[in-house]
RNA sequence: GGGACCAUAGCUCAGCGGGAGAGCGCUCGCCUCACACGCGAGAGGUCGCUGGUUCAAUCCCAGCUGGUCCCACCA
């Protein structure tokens, strides 16, 4: 016997030891046969050393419920597991733990040794991740479990490298980069989050040279002057004085007569000792805008995006400032020779070939070794002494930050690997406008053009230790060698160089979305043509969050496409469909973070977490620990006993329930408790079910049940196994969860387990045999269809309800999905919706007019028909008890002082004099009287206009006109009941 | 500046061209022989505003208001 609730605690990790030691996970597990169609997922890969959160647990939740369905519906379902190495996410974890363990860094450790330390981290809690996601329940193929540094996904790293490089698509090239000073690396656009910060704009004059002065005169909108003066400057602004510095030259707009005097003359960079200051030319471009600030842009090419584009179109010279971890150069020669050096180059008329980039520091002497920031206050501070700072105003400016490192990325110019993404990106497009690949929902599509079509060079390698390594030589002359082994390396520069040339390979790594963009075909075997990669790929379908569509989505799209070709040579895609799905957030709608002390761990709701552990998990690790005490106080007040182990089963359900394509999940702690008081709901049903003897049998046909209330569920299952069917198939969680939802409780708990208990406690053996079957064999439907939501709970029950047999096989997860069309039968819904609506009625009437519960009244049917008697006798032990009646009599008039109900055509009655009150009562009438008019007048209206009659369809009219129909002969009879309780006022 | 999304019950959200729904919360009554993590009965909404299309609009279109997010960005 079942215990009287369910515990999931207990009841989870021995299922899922059995679903893994019986092999249920394996690719093809539960298929139908070597013919069986495939479905395949890749899972989005977590970081390896990651722990579960939310997303997470939505992610794979959703991922999980596809796969349960598919493999119930016989298909040979792979779910491809794996984790990434995410280059710097780890690196940066253990670089940290050797600083709090006070170890020696990185750089004092070496490479290999330090890779070493990582790959111990890696082994250690490497199964993390993996742990958890079993726990939630998710039934990937372990078996075939895949990590992004593994040497076959390694060998499709390399493979993939040179193949682009020898396309062309890949390339090496000094340009300005996204450089994090933390992590000493360039990073990707994507990579770089831009915040707005209060921030300063300082006006400095431009002395101009040899003292010239030039007629300085601003016009306004009509023409009409508005200032003329003498100036021997120019006026320019910057947010970012410590670069002026390297500036290369100040740049007006063509078109502002301002400046048209002096443009082609030079002007002077007021910082520096005075004696070797630098003078840069002003000259013309499209960049600047004349109606912002002074309309002259200072230009300092090595250090900001746009100046870059204007410095290369001008040949203007570019002169890197910063070091790797952008504090002001501290290298080269002083700075008096610098400034001749750059002064040489002005009068050269520019420089076309960046030569200077890095061999000329600018950096004043007694500005080398600073940190920006102080570089820029001793700049402006300088200035100011002069006497050439004009004013500072206060502004908002967006400032990029490293979005791991949350410090200020600095652009700089180096040598970096690049790929031509946008040539990657017109065959990724293209397959998303021919509906090859579709979005779900299809908005997505949008902004997946919208990236793909403004692409920009995609920078490749990373300045970190951790990666995959870029397979490129160097000769001796610097002449670069691609190749997939030293080996072929070496052969290739032999035959220019030959024996014993000296190589050194290029010692950045790859992007960790280089080797995630392989994910789809790298862990299928590629670059072996393996059974599994001919049978998997292109994948089903791509279930991720929006977050990573640029990131990966469209990676995957583009290496997929370049690389992976069919019988025929033709581009495949990597998956067919991609589901997008959102953000989970906390109750508030914020985005749940470590820093603000708001993330609910989805590890804690399943297996329960006391208030002071909760507490204490959300108070370390802010990011501003003055906020501990208000986390703490707010944490508290919102779950005041922290929270009961919920099990993996309702926060699953949870999530699906709520993951209504296209918008952000607001995850509430009480919703996942209403949940799991549903398994408990279903466990008690089942209960119920075991106490009565409800067994599956294999002989029972659903098809020749006899009893209508049986014939009912049967009917009612069928329709459920259907609407659950169709919403998964269109990737519709939501309809899919609350469907078996309504049906497990409101229709097999509320109403057919109370329809049929005085079936089985009654004295007809047949029917209760019937029943018994009938009962169990609902009960297994629901198993089944809840099955993919709620695996522990379901597999637990279909262990503990029945025998296994033919038609039962040992394992739900592995049994065959409902199938069952043409099962409906409307006579039987008729009639039992009738003895429901006649239930709820009566209890209706029973609380408002205050009868005591437990009180048990007789029902008069007013002039019955034949067949309202008919299913009177039918269901008599039914209705009595669930409405709590004593008697059920046909009469001709009711008794004085009953309360009258309409149920269908009949009218009944319930005889409560002395308890009812006949004022009350004539009140509840006209109220019901008046709410069935007003309908009546409303479809009345619609039924008399003309245009209605003409233009709407046919069944439209014939549905308003039984409504109206209906309504009249309910109005009727309501008016009828009403007129006896008024005689008898 | 470009783009996407949202506004429906107290809260969180489904829905959708022809009869306003769920969960939680709330009120009232019940320890009714599966279940108090429960049972029964209720209260509660001019479906953001203004126009338009239509026989018919909560739903489609336009504009407005308020909010969220992504991308880009003026030195």
């Amino acid at each position: 016997m079942l215990e009287k609730t369910y515990q999931p605690s207990e009841i989870e990790g021995r299922i899922y030891k059995s679903w893994e030691d019986e092999g249920c996970f394996a690719a093809g597990a539960g298929a139908t046969g070597e013919n069986a169609e495939t479905f395949s997922i890749v899972i989005p890969p977590p970081n390896v050393t990651g722990s579960l959160h939310m997303g997470h647990a939505l992610n794979n939740t959703l991922q999980d419920i596809l796969v349960r369905f598919e493999r119930m519906r016989g298909k040979d379902v792979l779910w491809q597991p794996g984790t990434d190495h995410a280059g710097i996410a780890t690196q940066m974890v253990v670089e940290r733990q050797l600083a709090e363990s006070q170890q020696p860094d990185r750089h004092a450790l070496g490479r290999d040794a330090f890779i070493t330390k990582i790959w111990e981290w890696k082994a250690e809690s490497g199964d993390t991740i993996t742990n958890q996601l079993k726990r939630l329940g998710a039934s990937c193929d372990w078996s075939r479990d895949r990590f992004t540094m593994d040497e076959g996904l390694s060998d499709a790293v390399l493979k993939t490298f040179v193949q682009l490089y020898n396309d062309g698509l890949i390339y090496k090239d000094k340009r300005l980069v996204n450089w994090d000073p933390e992590f000493r690396t360039a990073i990707s656009d994507l990579e770089v989050e831009n915040i707005e910060v209060d921030g300063h704009m300082w006006h400095f004059k431009y002395p101009l040279a040899d003292g010239e002065t030039y007629e300085y005169v601003e016009k306004d909108a009509d023409g009409n002057e508005t200032l003329r003066e003498t100036r021997d400057y120019i006026s320019i602004a910057t947010t970012r004085p410590e670069t002026m510095l390297g500036d290369g030259a100040v740049a007006v707009h063509p078109s502002d007569e301002r400046y048209a005097p002096i443009v082609g003359k030079l002007c002077e960079i007021p910082v520096g000792p005075k004696e070797h200051r630098r003078f840069i030319p002003i000259i013309t471009d499209d960049y600047p805008d004349p109606e912002f600030g002074s309309g002259a842009v200072k230009i300092t090419g090595a250090h900001d995006f746009n100046d870059y584009e204007v410095a290369r179109r001008g040949n203007i010279p570019m002169y890197r400032l910063m070091d790797e971890v952008a504090d002001m150069r501290d290298d080269g020669v002083p700075y008096a020779e610098a400034s001749k050096l750059a002064m040489e180059l002005v009068e050269a008329g520019g420089e076309p070939d960046r030569t200077y980039v890095d061999t000329i520091n600018l950096v004043p002497d007694e500005y080398r070794g600073l940190d920006r920031f102080t570089a820029r206050k001793r700049v402006v501070a300088d200035c100011d002494a002069e006497g050439l700072m004009i004013k500072v105003e206060d502004k908002k400016v967006m400032q990029p930050f490293g979005d791991r490192s949350r410090v200020v990325i600095e652009p700089m110019l180096t040598d970096q690997w690049f790929c031509n993404a946008e040539e990657l990106a017109k065959p990724a497009i293209s397959a998303v406008e021919n509906d090859d690949t579709k979005f779900f929902p299809k908005n997505w599509e949008k902004t997946y053009f919208e990236w793909m079509r403004n692409i920009q060079p995609w920078c490749i390698s990373r300045q970190l230790w951790w990666g995959h390594q870029i397979p490129a030589w160097y000769g001796p002359d610097g002449e670069i060698f691609v190749a997939e082994s030293e080996a072929d390396a070496r052969a290739a520069a032999e035959e220019t160089h030959g024996a014993g040339v000296e190589l050194t390979r290029d010692p950045d790594v790859l992007d960790t979305w280089f080797s995630s963009a392989l994910w789809p075909f790298s862990t299928l075997g590629w670059p072996e043509q393996t059974p599994e990669l001919a049978r998997y790929y292109p994948t089903s379908v791509l279930i991720t969050g929006f977050d990573i569509i640029f990131f990966w989505v469209a990676r995957m799209m583009m290496f997929g496409l370049h690389t992976m070709k069919d019988e025929t040579g033709a581009p495949q895609i990597p998956f067919n469909d991609v589901y997008i799905h959102a953000l989970v957030r906390d109750e508030d709608g914020k985005k749940m973070s470590k820093s603000e002390g708001n993330v609910i761990d989805p590890v804690d709701l399943i297996q329960g977490i006391g208030i002071d552990d909760l507490v204490a998990k959300r108070t370390t690790g802010l990011r501003k620990p003055e906020i501990a005490p208000t986390v703490a106080k707010e944490t508290r007040k919102r779950y005041p006993d922290g929270f009961d182990a919920y099990g993996a089963d309702a926060l699953r359900f949870t999530l699906a329930v709520m993951a209504a394509m296209g918008r952000d999940i607001k995850l509430s702690v009480d919703r996942v408790a209403g949940y799991r008081n549903f398994g408990t709901k279903l466990w008690n049903a089942s209960r119920f079910a075991q106490m009565n003897e409800c067994a599956t049998s294999e002989d029972f046909d659903p098809a020749s049940a006899h009893h209508v209330i049986n014939r009912w569920i049967i009917g009612a299952t069928a329709e459920t196994a259907g609407e659950v069917t169709r919403a998964l198939e269109a990737y519709r969680y939501n309809d899919a969860a609350d469907a078996i939802y309504r049906f497990t409780w409101h229709t097999y708990c509320d109403w057919y387990v109370e329809l049929i208990k005085p079936l089985l406690n009654g004295s007809d053996e047949d029917a209760k045999v019937e029943t018994r079957k009938t009962a169990a064999w609902a009960l297994d439907h629901v198993l089944k269809l809840l099955h993919p939501f709620m695996p522990f709970i379901t597999e637990e029950l279909w262990d503990k309800l029945a025998e296994h047999g033919r038609d039962r096989p040992r394992r739900l997860m592995l049994s065959s999905w409902p199938a069952l069309e043409g099962l409906s039968s409307d006579d039987a819904s008729a009639e039992v919706d009738w003895v429901i609506a006649l239930v709820t009625e009566i209890r209706s009437v029973r609380s408002e007019m205050n009868v005591p519960a437990g009180t048990k009244i007789p029902l008069e049917l007013i002039d019955p028909s034949r067949e309202v008697m008919r299913r009177i006798d039918r269901h008599t032990d039914t209705i009595e008890r669930l409405a709590r009646l004593d008697e059920m009599t046909p009469v001709d008039e009711p008794s004085k002082g009953a309360a009258q109900i309409v149920v269908g055509e009949t009218t009944m009655a319930l005889p409560l004099a002395g308890v009812m009150d006949v004022d009350t009562e004539a009140e509840r009438l006209r109220k019901e009287i008046t709410k069935h008019q007003s309908e009546i007048a409303k479809i009345g209206k619609k039924l008399s206009n003309a245009q209605f009659l003409e233009k709407a369809p046919d069944h439209v009219v014939a549905e308003q006109k039984s409504r109206q129909t209906d309504a009249e002969a309910l109005v009727a009879k309501l008016e009828e009941a009403l007129a006896r309780i008024e005689s008898m006022a």
